[in-house]
DNA sequence: TATAGTAACTTGCAATTTGCAAGTTACTAA
DNA sequence: TTAGTAACTTGCAAATTGCAAGTTACTATA
C-alpha cells in the first residue's frame, strides 16, 4: 500500500500502525535480520565471520541487513584497521536489549523444534 | 539455495540449520504472521476479523499465513456453522505459548518505538 | 424468481524482494 | 607483476508480496 494513504490513517508517522510489534517487525520481519543480531550476540564482528553461517546467507543480503541495522542504531560499523579500511560491527546497548527476544523465541523453538541446540559463543579477547 | 544440498549440511533435517532461531524464523520470518498471532491473542476469530487491522493486510497474505500456521499446529480453523461452512481461528497450546515472544517484542518496541501503545483485547463471551 | 448481501477465500498480474554467482575496489605480500 | 584478502556491489532470474477483482455457497428480500 501507498505511503501517503497509510500516513493518513496514521498520525504519529508510524509506518503500519502505532503497534509496538508492527513496528518491531517492520525492522526484523524477514528470516535473516535476528540471525545476524544472534551472530552478534555470539561474538562475530567482522564481515567475513557473519557470512560464514550453516545458514549460508548470501553476501548482499547480510550487507543489506547491516545496513539497515546500522541506520537504525542497532549496531556500530567500525574500521579497525585504516590501509585498506577494514570493518567489525558491534551491537550498540539498543541492539544488546534485543536479547529478551532472542532468549524468548529459543525457549519456544528447543521446545517446538527437538535437535535443536542453541550455538557456542566465540572466544573472544 | 536448493533444499537437497541444505539437507546434505544438515542431517536433521531441519530447513536451514539446527539453531531453534533459525527454525522458529522459517514459521515467522516475515513481516505479518505474528500480527496474525497478536489479533488472535487479542481474542479476534473470524476472518473478516482478522482482516480489519491497522496494517491492511491483503486477504491473500492472510489466507496464506492462516493456512501456514494451520499446518504447522499453532492455530486450529473450526466451522460455527455449517450452511454455508465458516470458520473460525483458535490458537492452540503452541500457538498460546508464543505470547513470552509478543511480550519480548512488546517490552522492547515500547521502548524503542516511542508513542507506541498495545492494542486492546476485544471482549468475548 | 431474481437480486442483493455475506463470509471466506482465490486468481491474475505487477511490483518488490530474495538469492546466485560473478565482479569490483583498495589495499598488501611475494 | 601476480596473487591474495576483506568488504562489499552488480546483473539478473526466481520467488514473494500485495492490489483489486472475482468466485463459491449459501440466505434474505422484494
Amino acid at each position: 500500500m501507498k505511503k501517503e494513504q497509510k500516513a493518513a490513517d496514521n498520525p504519529a508517522a508510524f509506518e503500519r500502525s502505532s503497534c509496538p510489534i508492527t513496528n518491531v517487525l517492520d525492522l526484523f520481519g524477514d528470516k535473516w535480520t535476528l540471525l545476524v543480531i544472534r551472530d552478534l550476540v555470539l561474538g562475530k564482528r567482522r564481515y567475513q565471520e557473519l557470512i560464514v553461517s550453516p545458514e549460508k546467507i548470501a553476501s548482499n543480503i547480510l550487507a543489506d541487513r547491516l545496513k539497515k541495522l546500522e541506520d537504525a542504531g542497532i549496531i556500530t560499523r567500525q574500521a579497525y584497521q585504516q590501509k585498506p579500511a577494514r570493518y567489525e560491527y558491534r551491537l550498540t546497548q539498543k541492539g544488546e536489549e534485543l536479547q529478551p527476544i532472542l532468549e524468548a523465541i529459543i525457549t519456544w523453538g528447543l521446545k517446538y523444534y527437538p535437535g535443536t541446540t542453541i550455538f557456542p559463543r566465540i572466544e573472544r579477547y
